[in-house]
DNA sequence: CTCGATTAACTAACTAGATAGTTAAACTAA
DNA sequence: TTAGTTTAACTATCTAGTTAGTTAATCGAG
C-alpha cells in the first residue's frame, strides 16, 4: 500500500523504486513489468531476465512467486481478466438504448486500450503466437458477449439494420483495437504521423464511433 | 517453378520434397518456412532451427544465403513487398465508382488474407514487437493510400458522408484483419466455433462488406 | 522491552540446455 | 578440375530454471 523508499542509496536499477520486503508489492511489480514483456514479445519472445530487471529483483524472485515463464504469462492473464471481469460487472448496458448502449460500448473499448494498453496486445499474442490456448482466461467472452447482446436488441427493436451480432461485434473489435495495435506502424504513413498524441486518439475515438453507428444504423428511419 | 522430386529415398524430414542443388529453390524454400516462422513467432521469437527443418536444410544454409536471422527477416519483408506491389500495380481502382471502388478493395482484401495468411500477421508481429522498424519494407503504404484515395473521392463525388479518409481507412483495415489475426480467440467464443471454414469466411467477408459500406455511404441519397 | 530463534524475502552464482552463427570438409553439376 | 552448394560438427552466447546461502522482519520467552 506504501510505496516506502527504505534503502538509502543502494542505487537498485529499478525505476520504480523498490519496497523492501513487500511480498505483495513485489509480485505485484513482477507482474507489472511481466505484462509489458508479454504483451511486446509474447510468450515465446520474452525474456524473463527484462521482466526482473525491470522489476528491480532477481529472475529468482520470478520463480520462487510464479514458477515458471508459462505459469507467469498464466497469473498474468489471470490477474487482469478479474480486475477486467469486475469492472465489466459494474457496466449495465440493458437500461440503455441499443443505440446509447452501442456508444457508450464503443466508448468504453477507448478508455480502455488507453489505460490498458498490454491487454489487448497481450490478447493477439495469444491468438497468434499460442494457438488461443489460454484465450479463456484472459476474460474477453464478457465483453464480446455484452456487445453481441447489444446489437441484437438493435435488430429486434428496429434501430439496427438486419445484421449477424456476433460478425458484427467482431467487426467493431477489429476497428477499435487495430488503431493501437498496429500504432508503430501507422504513424510511419505522413497523414498518420502524430497517431499516438491525446488529441489524434481523440479524433480516432470520434471517427470510429460514426464509422460504427453508421455501420449498423438502419437507413429508413421508421420510428416503429 | 517445377517441384523436382529427385532424390530416390533418401528421406528428408521436410514435407515439401527438396529439390536437390538448386539454389533458388532452396532460397525460395527457406524464404516460404521463414514466412510461416516470422508470422507465428514474430522477428524475436522465431527460431532458425525449426526454419531449417521445415525446409529440409541445415541452419547454416539459412546464413550462407541470407546472413543473420534479421536479414532473413528483411528478406521476407521484401520478397513479399515485390509480390505485393506486383499484384497492385495491375489493379486500377480510378475507373471505378467510388462504391465500386471501394467493394473491390474490401473483396481484395479477403482474397489477400486467404491466399497469403501470413503477410498481416507479420505486419502485426512488426508493429507490436519491432516497434515497425521494418515497416517500410512492407509496401503496405500503396493498399493504404490507394484506399484512401478511393473514400476521398468517394466524398467528394458525393457517394460517402463527410469522412476522414485516413482513419477511416484505418478502420476498414482493422475490420479486414482482426478476423483473421484473431481467429484462434475467436473460434473458442461458441457462436464462432467454425470461424475458419470456407463458408464461415464466406459469409464474414459479406457481412464485413456490408458493415464498411454502411459506414461510408452517405444517409440521404441525393443523386448528383 | 529485548534478545535470540524462526521464518519469509531475497540474492549471487551457478547449471543445463537451447540457439544463433561458424568452419572445414564433402559432395555434385558443369 | 573447379566453383558453387550443402552438411556435420562445432563454438559462443543466451536463457530458463536451480541452489545454497544472506538479509531482514517477526515472534516468543524471559
Amino acid at each position: 500500500m506504501e510505496p516506502v523508499v527504505k534503502s538509502s542509496d543502494k542505487g537498485k536499477r529499478s525505476s520504480t523504486t523498490r519496497a523492501a520486503r513487500n511480498p505483495d508489492v513485489t509480485k505485484a511489480q513482477i507482474l507489472d513489468a511481466a505484462e509489458e514483456e508479454f504483451a511486446r514479445y509474447g510468450l515465446a519472445g520474452a525474456r524473463t531476465e527484462p521482466i526482473a530487471a525491470n522489476t528491480g529483483v532477481t529472475k529468482a524472485m520470478i520463480h520462487y512467486y510464479f514458477g515458471t515463464k508459462e505459469e507467469l504469462y498464466q497469473a498474468v492473464l489471470k490477474r487482469h481478466s478479474e480486475i477486467f471481469l469486475k469492472t465489466l460487472e459494474q457496466i449495465d448496458l440493458s437500461d440503455l438504448s441499443p443505440v446509447e448502449a452501442l456508444k457508450k460500448f464503443v466508448k468504453l473499448a477507448v478508455v480502455y486500450e488507453r489505460t490498458q494498453p498490454y491487454h489487448g496486445k497481450i490478447l493477439l499474442h495469444e491468438a497468434m503466437t499460442n494457438e488461443g490456448k489460454y484465450f479463456k482466461l484472459t476474460g474477453w467472452e464478457v465483453p464480446i458477449g455484452m456487445g453481441a447482446e447489444v446489437l441484437q436488441r438493435g435488430v429486434d427493436e428496429g434501430y439496427f439494420r438486419p445484421l449477424d451480432p456476433w460478425l458484427t461485434i467482431v467487426h467493431i473489435m477489429g476497428v477499435m483495437t487495430f488503431y493501437f495495435n498496429a500504432t508503430n506502424n501507422l504513424k510511419q504513413l505522413p497523414p498518420l504521423r502524430d497517431c499516438q498524441s491525446p488529441e489524434a486518439i481523440e479524433a480516432f475515438a470520434e471517427s470510429a464511433m460514426a464509422f460504427v453507428l453508421e455501420g449498423v444504423l438502419k437507413r429508413a428511419d421508421a420510428e416503429s
